[in-house]
DNA sequence: GTTAACTTACGTTCTAGTAAGTAACTTTGC
DNA sequence: GCAAAGTTACTTACTAGAACGTAAGTTAAC
């Protein structure tokens, strides 16, 4: 149904370019943003020029797309890898993830840029941001239900609100941090709240906010 | 020692005529960013052209800064409002802040996107962000002591890590909510997760994740 | 000898900013 | 109280540059 397989495509010194093109890229729309990073930028780090992306991507917009799904190799948060972990070990590998991305920052913040920046009007990677997030949401919320049928307690209804909130942290702690590094430790702000909103669905506490 | 303080600009209608300008740069670069929104389009919106806006404000970069300093009015976090609270009234509060900014989609957008998008490089937003950041931490941070001090605790060193993360939950959760309404309740995740961790800061429990 | 991987060159559109002009309102001199 | 002078709030018109995209040509691989 889709119309022609690139069998072409599969020149491996082709492939190569390509990836250092999208390398270049997640660079720099990491760096500028989506509206604010050019192709000529992008095509000057792989030296050639801009209509040379052109060829290889079509257009700006479908570049992006390629950076935001093919982030594969340089992944960021790990989820979609191989083994996905599940239960414990997944909130585990949450806290492991932004320790490894404290030596990371290039790849955090496009990741940070392009999500926020997804938010506006008509933006090329709005779908992929809001598909990414509701999957990564439900894979958390499966987490917390294994690990909710693991000790035998009956899941409670504020598991859609930590999957959530456990994204929620992650990110805006890489914005804090991109912002000033030496402010915040990225991974032990994490690990603290994961840590502490795990605990609250596992073991639910009076309202410290009542009055 | 400032220049030349001018009371010409008190005059009431234009002090009118530049908040209008404000607030339509406000939606503007809410929904398209910065980058990507235009002064044309912030013109059209108060019904002049982009020059006018300019002899208003100078430059793009000055109505930015203008935008963000002077929220004042339609604030979001409005902790610099006539008396801040402090102590658990602080916590109490962001999250009212929280369930009324789910009313307010437009400033929120603004902010979102604004702040990520000020971590590129040479961003005209960045150093205010950053400050901004810098001293709701320490706020926070400070509101965290005062429940210490109330309870004869001794301050946890987790403090620090917390008022990070509260932050972080707030403006991540807004991500998801902005890209997604129905997926997210706004109000009540940031609920669950400033209560969470608040709790954890008060009463430490062992953490979940050890294995 | 066809296809792929480019380059050069060009077109169109759009951008922030500037310069100069104009109408209206304020202030000042008297 | 009123006219001259100055200031403010714009507009129109322009500049200079950059952006993405396209079309056509060139070299090299298979």
């Amino acid at each position: 149904m889709a119309g022609q397989r690139r069998q072409p495509r599969s020149r491996p010194e082709t492939l190569a370019r390509r990836r250092d093109i999208v390398d270049a890229a997640v660079e720099i729309f990491g760096s500028k943003g989506f509206t604010g990073g050019t192709l000529q930028e992008i095509a000057d780090q792989v030296g050639m020029t801009h209509a040379g992306i052109l060829h290889h991507f079509g257009s700006k917009h479908a570049l992006l797309l390629e950076v935001l799904t093919h982030r594969d190799e340089t992944d960021v948060a790990d989820l979609e890898e191989q083994h996905i972990p599940d239960g414990m070990p997944l909130f585990r590998h949450l806290v492991r993830t932004a320790f490894i991305n404290a030596h990371r920052a290039g790849i955090v913040q496009a990741y940070v840029v392009l999500s926020a920046e997804s938010v506006t009007d008509d933006h090329p990677g709005r779908d992929f941001f809001q598909k990414r997030y509701e999957s990564l949401r439900g894979e958390i919320a499966h987490a917390f239900a294994v690990v909710c049928a693991e000790r035998g307690i009956d899941e409670p209804e504020t598991i859609g609100y930590a999957s959530a909130a456990i994204l929620a942290v992650m990110d805006g702690l890489q914005v804090q941090w991109l912002l000033d590094p030496s402010a915040v430790d990225l991974g032990r702000a994490t690990e603290f709240a994961i840590e502490a909103i795990v605990d609250s669905v596992l073991s639910p506490a009076p309202s410290p906010l009542a009055e």
